[in-house]
Formats: structure tokens, C-alpha cells, sequence
DNA sequence: ATTAAAATTGTAATCAATACAGTTTATGTG
DNA sequence: CACATAAACTGTATTGATTACAATTTTAAT
């Protein structure tokens, strides 16, 4: 399970070590050596909804590991991203974003206050017979428009 | 109707000169000044299926428009994403490209030839109950993998 | 302790996209 | 036609995210 930061109790600060220990092993598994830098990209990847960005990454952690550099960040996530781990999401042109969830989910993005939102979709659904014969790896689903607070706050544009 | 260059007759020639007409009022409908650059940018556009970068299209059409600057390429691709009348695709990260269909259809990238095919998706296909109450404008659905050609010229990595 | 390999760092280079000011073209008026 | 105004276009400068790369630090083994 992983952590909202804001939200913590005591009796749970006693488990955080263990993220990453667990951490740890799930790269192992993926042959990347669990570097301190690398597990806390990783972890701060997890524990997020927001799909942040290199900068966002790089802004947060920097805060408690200040010999960190911006170029680790781009490695280490192009090394995620490789070993199929994380995978880049490209909702808006020039907003690189990245996400650790890589379960079957579509991303919603508001255009009026920019939240971006899971959603499920069963995969089979969105199959069709155009694509006879292509072997499909990955499948990325963007919609845009407008979250429903956006909507109440102004109903005639 | 949109031709193929490399199969046009000659009793379609006659009918050639009609396309600057019928994209100068499709940009009139949406109160675009049909200049000669933005109906040949528009026409590049329809007539291929390529979903060109604005470097392919600015490589293209400066060839038969000398003057032709690559900041007009962009201002005018801009226009026409704002007016919905074209759309970006961001199936890669910086590889911005656009497609003028404007129906519902998803784009698949083959990872190891690069080669941009369409496909349909029945659109209700994709609902989710994770967005209700949200305003859906837009879906961009991206597939990746590999083709019926890149699969059989490589069976074993 | 010595060494080699891997990871990390900081700076330079790249390149798509935008900003902007100057120029050209289109359109309307007398 | 001459003139004026607005719109479109051009070319260059600037921005900013990403990568390239060489130097440094860390890790792990001998
Ligand atoms: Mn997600
Ligand atoms: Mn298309
Ligand atoms: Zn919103
Ligand atoms: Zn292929």
C-alpha cells in the first residue's frame, strides 16, 4: 500500500521503511540496481495520483536529497520507462508526464483547471478489426474537456 | 473527394482546381480569410494520410511556395486546431503531428517501422462510469506495437 | 587498499516551438 | 488610381525541455 504524505498516522510511519525494501526488489526483478535515488523516483511516482512531470520530480526530491540532479531524473525514468515499470504519457504536446500505474487506465484531462484523472476501460472494448493481424503492446486513452466543478463554475462560456 | 498525386487521370485534372474552392469555403465556414497558404496546407494535409510533423509539411510545400516561411506552417496549424477543423496527435513525445480527420478514430505506431495507421473505434465502446458527471469534448487513442510486417521480419528478437 | 564498473552530476548542445518586430498583401474608400 | 488600415506573412531571436557527454562519485569485488 502506499502512502498519502498528508495523511499518515504514526502507526504507519513504522511500515514506510518497508517501501523500499519492496521497492527495491521490484527493480532487482527488473536487473536496475536499487540506487537511493532510484528508489525514491520510484516511490514518489507511486505514492502520487498526479502524474507529474520530470520538473515536478525533480523539484520535490530535490528538497531531501540535495546532491540530486536533473539529469538522474530523465535517466532514471527513461529507464523505467524501458523496463516497462512507468510509462510516459503525453496527454498535452511539450507536458511529459509520467505514471507507475500500469494497469489498463485511460487519463482524463480537464482543459479549464488541468486535473488529470484515471479512468478504467475494459480493454477488449476499444478492440477492433482494422487492426487484423497488429500485435498491440500498449494502449494509451486521452480524453479532454471539462472536469464537472469546471462545468458548475461556468455554465454559459 | 481527395486524390492520390501518383494516380490522378486526366479528366481528373479539370476537377483539381475545385479543391482550393471547397476548402476555401470549408475555412470561410469557420470565418478563416482562405489565403493561398492556409488552403495549401489545409489541402496538404487532407490529401495525405501520413498525419505529417510541420517539418514535413513546410518541406513539402515550400518546394512550390518559395516564400513560404515554416512560422506561417505553425501559426496556421494552430488556427486550424483552434477552429476544430484539425487535430494534434501526440502519439510520440516531441513528434507533434497533425490529421485533419476529424472523426472518430484512433492511431496505431508500429515500433519498429514507425508507420501511423488509422482505425475505428465504436465510441460509446470506450464509456466508463469513472467519468460521470465529466464533459468529454475529445479521445485520442493511441495503440503501439508492431505491424504484420515488422512481426514477420522479426519473429524472434 | 586497489581497482573496475556503474551511477550520478553539471554543463554544453540540440531542436521544436513561440515571441516579436518588420514587411508584404488584401481590402476598402474617396 | 492613390491612399489607408487591417490582416497575413516572414525571418530572426528567444525560450525551454530533453539529450549528449565528460568528469566525478559511489559501489562492489579482489
Ligand atoms: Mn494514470
Ligand atoms: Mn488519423
Ligand atoms: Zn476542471
Ligand atoms: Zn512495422
Amino acid at each position: 500500500m502506499w502512502y498519502n504524505v498528508s495523511s499518515i498516522t504514526d502507526k504507519e510511519v513504522i511500515n514506510m521503511s518497508s517501501n523500499a525494501e519492496i521497492i527495491g526488489s521490484m527493480l532487482l526483478k527488473e536487473n536496475i540496481k536499487p540506487s537511493y535515488a532510484r528508489i525514491r523516483i520510484m516511490e514518489y511516482l507511486m505514492s502520487r495520483k498526479s502524474h507529474p512531470t520530470v520538473d515536478e520530480i525533480y523539484t520535490a526530491l530535490v528538497k531531501e536529497i540535495p546532491t540530486l540532479s536533473k539529469t538522474t531524473v530523465y535517466n532514471t525514468l527513461n529507464l523505467f520507462v524501458k523496463s516497462n515499470i512507468a510509462r510516459v504519457l503525453t496527454i498535452e504536446e511539450n507536458e511529459t508526464r509520467y505514471d507507475a500505474d500500469m494497469s489498463c487506465h485511460g487519463h482524463f484531462k480537464c482543459e479549464s483547471c488541468g486535473v488529470v484523472r484515471d479512468f478504467c476501460f475494459r480493454s477488449p472494448a476499444i478492440d477492433t478489426n482494422d487492426l487484423d493481424g497488429f500485435l498491440v503492446r500498449e494502449k494509451n486513452v486521452y480524453y479532454y474537456g471539462l472536469c464537472p466543478e469546471c462545468q458548475a463554475n461556468k455554465p454559459a462560456n
